[in-house]
DNA sequence: ATTTGAATATTTGGATCCAACAATCCATAC
DNA sequence: GTATGGATTGTTGGATCCAAATATTCAAAT
């Protein structure tokens, strides 16, 4: 079915920041860029503004949504309530093939170059923690979650320090669950999702200043 | 725009159970029974597909989708996560306007005759309970959860004791909010939660029970 | 120069068309 | 009588058509 696959590429734009917040979109311009007829994007359309990846306006135009700072908030917010159980929850019931999974998702980190590679690793780090808890209803919300904050993940892929300490944080992680400490573990993990949130916040002021000014105030980066 | 009204009629038809669980569907059938054409209805199922009320077979036919007795619980799993934070949080700004949402909701509650009545004033209560939150993605979130478990809530639109005792509940949790005890209250959510979980799940269990023998073992209904 | 209004152009949403695909049904062969 | 193969029917998915709604542009009037 081409809806699904327009629906997946649509996704991937607006994370990549090929279709950026707040860009207004036509059906026949989105269509064309895909190489389909207007018929599958026609069919995508509710499901993207339903998941809040497009914002339909009263004028019937549409556009890329915008992620307020306080929607990001919220978000973290609730992946701190859902996380920690489910990741307690899949230490409780772990498997071998858990542990497994995890280690090579670690190693791939380490080992990524490119910030697509890092990111596919995090999120193949992270599956692997929550896999084992039995709730895939809980499992598909928190994936949700996640992948709703990923476009605004790329402006974190920047910073290297951050990675050195996330990088930490996955080992603390992997080592706790090993021994099977649930609750030491999801202590951990509030504190890697507390960094993330900050870190996020941060750059998303930072760049917001850029935009409104238009160009830092202070501080050297690359 | 059709295609909503026609997510909406459909939802509403599986809550419903116009269109049973496990029912086949085809399009031209749904767009005669709702009196449009295709095309709205083509729109309309990628989304529903998405939200999980819809499933569609690799054989490419579409049939109302089942909810698992596991799958009802892992809802509950989460719901007993969210909601006592989202009522804790609502009780710690909570304004007047939300007492008296909350004290007409349980007025109508209590008036209601039919049992359509009885279930809106149910999600008006509930809606009022954590309408404070002062966080829309985990209020949506959760709106979304109790909406996905509404199909299978009319089996216990029957019985009436279980009605009295929800009605309790909910007089002590507004009891609670007026006297701001978030503590008290989450608890008290939490055991409602609970009860509405063994309710379901026994009504269900005997609606198996009497479609696969044809008759309930033991026990009077009604 | 600014604003109002009409004419034009673009875009959307619903309906329809058509080809590909899957299931069903029937006939024939074993 | 059963099983296999093919024809037929029905349904889906993508493309296209058309009318209605909206934005834009341009001209005229104040």
């Amino acid at each position: 079915m081409l809806t699904q696959s327009v629906v997946e590429k649509i996704k991937g734009a607006i994370e990549s920041g090929a279709l950026p917040a707040g860009s207004a979109i036509g059906q026949q311009q989105l269509a064309d860029q895909l190489g389909v007829s207007r018929q599958p994007i026609r069919q995508a359309l509710p499901l993207l503004i339903a998941e809040g990846w497009i914002e339909s306006l009263p004028n019937r135009r549409l556009l890329v949504r915008e992620l307020a700072v306080a929607e990001i908030d919220e978000i973290f917010a609730i992946r701190r309530l859902l996380e920690p159980v489910a990741l307690a929850a899949s230490i409780d019931n772990a498997s071998s093939a858990m542990l497994r999974r995890m280690n090579f998702a670690l190693t791939e980190y380490e080992e990524a170059d490119t910030p697509a590679e890092l990111e596919s690793a995090d999120v193949a780090f992270h599956e692997a923690l929550y896999s084992c808890c039995s709730n895939t209803t809980l499992l598909r919300l928190i994936e949700q979650l996640r992948r709703s904050l990923k476009r605004v993940y790329e402006l974190k892929a920047l910073s290297r320090p951050l990675h050195k300490a996330a990088m930490a944080e996955h080992r603390k992680l992997a080592a706790l669950c090993k021994q099977r400490d649930a609750r030491g573990a999801s202590t951990v993990l509030i504190a890697h999702l507390d960094a993330a949130q900050v870190a996020l916040s941060k750059a998303r002021s930072a760049a917001t200043r850029k935009v409104t000014r238009g160009r830092r105030p202070t501080g050297n980066d690359a």
